[in-house]
DNA sequence: CTGTTAGCGCCTTCAA
DNA sequence: TTGAAGGCGCTAACAG
């Protein structure tokens, strides 16, 4: 009985089936129809009775292929973020990597800290959630040759693999659910826009659908996230700017959407009755706040799935040009833009 | 501009400050104060021009270090994961390691497959949310002699440290709430408690409790959390069962609040008026949901951060007794167990 | 203070 | 079909 802490290694399993490493390595990298019948039975059996596992380490450091993969996910508590990262674990385990999970907290530090990080474990690839992820950070990946995909957001002036909503699409398509619903003034809600495409395209997407209403009145406002008096005032004189009409809140996305939902509280505005309201993302607990809040879905464990794909993709020597996939959101109509 | 792929090597840098490995080695390892000016600030342009970063894997397979430590999450879609995630999260960031996530979407096979994979990684420790670990995962643990911390729930006959929640005082707590606010007959709603110590403990403290309220009834049920009908079964029954009387639920989580708050909904009861709710977990829409939940909050990121601290405090060879951590709940009153 | 050397566990020629 | 030998990048004796 082998109790000692040591583990095996490989010429311990090679001494114990009475041959040599090399048949070993073999043995473990696919290559057992070179064996013969018995070699491989006793080989098997060593590495049972001995629990042996073959380090990733010693491996990475010969092939240089470690099957590690990084995430650098701007915010784990962001609902978005988990469903995300739920679908890249999932692809993670079906290509055989091993995803390193860095929060960066929203924090630029973390993030340079995070990719000096992931560099020195050698990840063969990194996916990037950049949701709320600045300038700096991303210029740093730039430098670094690995292969990446983005989600959600580009990057300035950087080519590279995308994969995110098709903003423009459900931008519209939210816009004109407000229309049709017989909404008169519109406020679309996003964090401060800075380079963000996303956010970009998703306010410009609104605006230009409601070019083509001319009767209705189209706002928007840039309001952080943590900073409640900036969106009471904003919703409060809204909704005093338009008194008599029919008003609503078009959120870019769904921390946001929470914010809008306690502000509303706060004013003691009611969605559904006193004002509409309509959010980016799903939210579990949308259908069970008043009367429910209208979403617009964004696939996101799908998301993550196809982006580990991609990169996997690229690992594996891809040189196609850079791919932008795009997925389409879901409107999931509730009692918050109801007639 | 050195933009070729390969990263430069321990061996690059040396030839490049013109010395020899060791003295690079020696720097990179808090050992500068050995070092002559010159050659240190010789290493230090190389390290930058070259930007040299050690590869842990060498290193790991060098020394056995390879600062990584693994998590196992039983659900990493649910907040209460997500809340001790980030608390571990950020004592890896303090203390020097990096967390390696793997979410075992309550399967217990994947829980084994993660076993595996942590210890080909070499992780120093893990810290475990487990689902159900046992007799082959926990044979293959106590071989491998990995420091271990788990969270929210033991695993029965193994010793082991452990951070949690204070269950008995957490459950009487709530329990006293809801008889304070005037509930005549309450309703203990938990996941199957299976060998689960957690759940146990609450059902039970729940029901010692009342047992001092003569006058109250208690009653508990068991529901698998994605089956709708059972729960709403229960619900309506427990509901009509007690007509007249002031009845309240105890959900023993937050992903099954979430289920029962929709199972309400769907039979037309609203929390507050018709009937009374209280949750264990803090959800981050509590107060957005009708009237407000009422909840028992847990401080999963302390949780989630001392489990950490326990497995390097074990990592760095402590070696006292089995340690229990235990956190006590706060009660966030809101409309849901009004009078 | 600084450099040389011998592995860590594994994969990969190359030779048998 | 099998095995021996060398080296991946780094650290840790051991010498100078």
């Amino acid at each position: 009985m082998k109790s000692k802490a040591a583990r095996a290694t490989i010429s311990d399993v090679a001494k114990a089936a009475n041959t040599g490493k090399t048949s070993i390595s073999r043995y473990l990298n696919g290559e057992q129809h070179l064996l013969s019948d018995s070699l491989r039975a006793r080989i098997e059996r060593a590495i049972a009775e001995l629990n042996y596992r073959p380090s990733q380490f010693a491996r990475g450091l010969k092939r240089g292929r470690t099957r590690l993969i990084g995430l650098i996910i701007a915010d784990i508590t962001n609902p978005y973020s988990v469903g995300i990262l739920s679908g890249i674990e999932a692809a993670c385990r079906e290509k055989g990597f091993t995803p390193l999970v860095c929060n960066t907290n929203n924090e630029v530090d973390q993030e340079l800290h995070y990719l000096d990080l992931l560099r020195s474990y050698q990840v063969e690839g990194i996916v990037v959630n950049a949701v709320g992820m600045r300038e700096e950070g991303l210029n740093r990946l730039q430098q670094s040759a690995l292969p990446m995909v983005l989600i959600d957001r580009k990057i300035p002036d950087f080519d590279c693999d995308v994969v995110g909503l098709d903003n423009i699409q459900a931008a519209a398509t939210a816009t004109e659910h407000l229309v049709e619903q017989g909404f008169e003034a519109i406020l679309f809600l996003s964090e401060p826009l800075g380079t963000v495409n996303t956010r970009q395209e998703r306010r410009q997407a609104f605006q230009d659908t409601l070019t083509r209403y001319p009767g209705i009145i189209a706002e928007s406002a840039e309001v952080p996230l943590y900073d409640s008096d900036i969106l009471d005032t904003a919703l409060r004189q809204f909704h005093t700017r338009h008194r008599g009409m029919r008003k609503a809140l078009l959120s870019a996305n769904g921390a946001l959407t929470l914010q809008v939902a306690r502000s509303l509280r706060r004013l003691g505005l009611n969605w559904g009755s006193d004002i509409g309201l309509l959010g980016f993302d799903e939210l579990e607990w949308a259908e069970l706040a008043g009367v429910g809040i209208t979403t617009l879905k964004q696939p996101t464990w799908q998301m993550g799935y196809a982006a580990l794909e991609q990169v996997v993709r690229r690992i594996e020597g891809h040189a196609d040009s850079v791919r932008e996939q795009v997925f389409s959101g879901e409107l999931i109509i509730r009692g918050s833009t109801a007639r």
